[in-house]
Formats: C-alpha cells, sequence, structure tokens
DNA sequence: TTGCGTGCAAAGGTTTTGCATGGCA
DNA sequence: TGCCATGCAAAACCTTTGCACGCAA
C-alpha cells in the first residue's frame, strides 16, 4: 500500500468522484476515459491510468485481470471497508463468459486454510476460478 | 474440448515434443519461439500461437493468466492425467513466480462448495490461485 | 488434388513512456 | 519558485489476422 500523491488536483478529484458512483461495479480505464469525454470535460488516458494505479496503491481501489485480452477491471472500495478484505472472488464460465462475482463467508475459510496449512497468502484480485456456471453445465 | 487439427505437421510434432521435456513447468508462446530459434529451426510464432491454443482444447496444454502485462503460461499436461479430474491445484507466488502443487483434500471442499451452494462447477486445470508463497511474504 | 497448416508482415488493442507545458503548494 | 501532475503522441508489448505458399492426406 504506497503513499498518496503529493499534490490535490483537478483531475484526481473529478476522477474520485466519478468512482463514487459507482462502488462495487467493475469499470476500466476506458470506461472512465469515455465516461468524461461524453461529460464534455475529457482527461488524458495517460493521467487516467496513472491516477487509478495510484489509487489501487492507496486501496481506494481494486483491480482485477480476468484474462489477457480483456482491459484490468478496476472496483470501488467504499471508504468504511478501505482495511477489510472486503474483497469478491470471481468465477468465470469458460463456456459463455459469464463473470460471477462471489461475496462469500465460506470462500474466506479457503484462504485461511491455505495460509495456515500451505504458507500460502491467497490474493483474491488476480485469482479467476474457471469453470461452468450452472446454465452451462445444463446444456452438456 | 474441441477436436485435433486434421493434419499432423512437422511443427506440430515439434512443439509436442519439445513440450514433453517440460512438464509441470510454466513456459510462455515467447519461450517456445525462442526455444527452436536456438536450435537452429524457428517456427513461425503465429504457428505456435496457433498450435498451443489448439492444444489447451485438446486438454494437452493448460493456460493461465498472471496479470496483464505477462504474456500467457502454458503447462504441459501428461498424457496419464489428460481425462483425470485432476485432483490438483496450483498456486504461483506473484512475486517470485514459484509454482506450488497442491493435492489437498480440503481444497476438495472448495469445489463441493462451489457446486452445491453456487451451482458453478470449478474446473482446477484451468484455474490458478494467485498470492505470495512463504518466502515471499517474509522479504515484506 | 483438396484444403489445412505455415509463415511473414502488419494490424489490433491495452498500457506505458518521453517530454514539454501547466498547476499545486 | 520548485516540483509534481497533466496530456499529447508515440512506443512497447503480446497476440491475432490476412494472404500467398507449401505440405499432408
Amino acid at each position: 500500500m504506497n503513499a498518496r500523491p503529493k499534490y490535490k488536483t483537478k483531475q484526481r478529484d473529478k476522477l474520485i468522484a466519478y468512482l463514487e458512483t459507482v462502488p462495487g461495479r467493475h469499470i476500466t480505464a476506458g470506461d472512465v476515459c469515455e465516461a468524461f469525454r461524453r461529460d464534455g470535460a475529457p482527461i488524458g488516458q495517460s493521467t487516467v491510468y496513472r491516477q487509478m494505479e495510484s489509487l489501487v496503491g492507496e486501496g481506494v481501489l481494486n483491480k482485477y485481470i480476468i484474462d489477457e485480452k480483456s482491459p484490468a477491471c478496476f472496483e470501488y472500495v467504499r471508504p468504511e471497508s478501505h482495511g477489510a478484505a472486503g474483497t469478491c472472488f470471481h468465477c468465470k464460465c469458460e463456456r459463455c463468459g459469464k463473470l460471477i462475482h462471489l461475496h462469500c463467508e465460506e470462500l474466506e475459510e479457503i484462504r485461511s486454510h491455505l495460509l495456515g496449512e500451505h504458507g500460502f497468502r491467497l490474493d483474491p484480485r488476480r485469482t479467476v476460478l474457471y469453470g461452468l456456471c450452472e446454465a452451462c453445465q445444463e446444456e452438456g
């Protein structure tokens, strides 16, 4: 978890204000750029990338990698859960591509188990569980 | 799981022969290209990409994504475990890159839980659990 | 002979970087 | 004033695609 940037800029404020309107949703850097463009007040894409990467370091955003050809997803974390391990797990259907978000207590136990028994600290932000969703299982 | 390609080519044979020399290790398409280049018998990179993608479909290779800027990793699966529902889970350290194979009863519970409670059939062959290994946690 | 596989080069798309300019403290 | 942040354009990177040629069956 890195330090904040030293300066408070208009772009940074606007970016955070926007992110607060989409808590818990998955958005990409491109989404953000487009949102500002539609607003008639575009922000440079390198600024968006740099600030968002910084916000990940500050714990304000989570960053998820779903697969190599999709852009990275960012998710706004509400201030009250900044410290908490309030991250979600992702399941992706190999067949239809559907992405499922799991906020599940029991999956937290996996993390403790891996840490306690195997010394491995699981990072849910980078981990995607692949498999078949309910609908696709039925289709055979 | 898709069908095999219709033709048996020299390039495909050489590729499989090479993969058999690195079972259980994670390699990238670039690694493969370079290995053949060093051998003095290069293979076109598009051929490598196309054949490896095909081998993933055949179940001969697993494909893993670490993060968006690293190239995709492929892992050779030995023939004897092709059909098996590979009770082997993979943990990969995001820092040192170490690959850990876990054969653990308790992790089987993840699968039952996901299936029972969330209707999701986890495929351990496609799934890598990312995080930090013991040594890298200590280094901070 | 048929048509799939190969290989080169170029495109594709996301993210990063160089560098001059502008704004925060 | 001093330094950081911005923004444009271009680079970097991995991967895919178009197309002509060659090889497997």
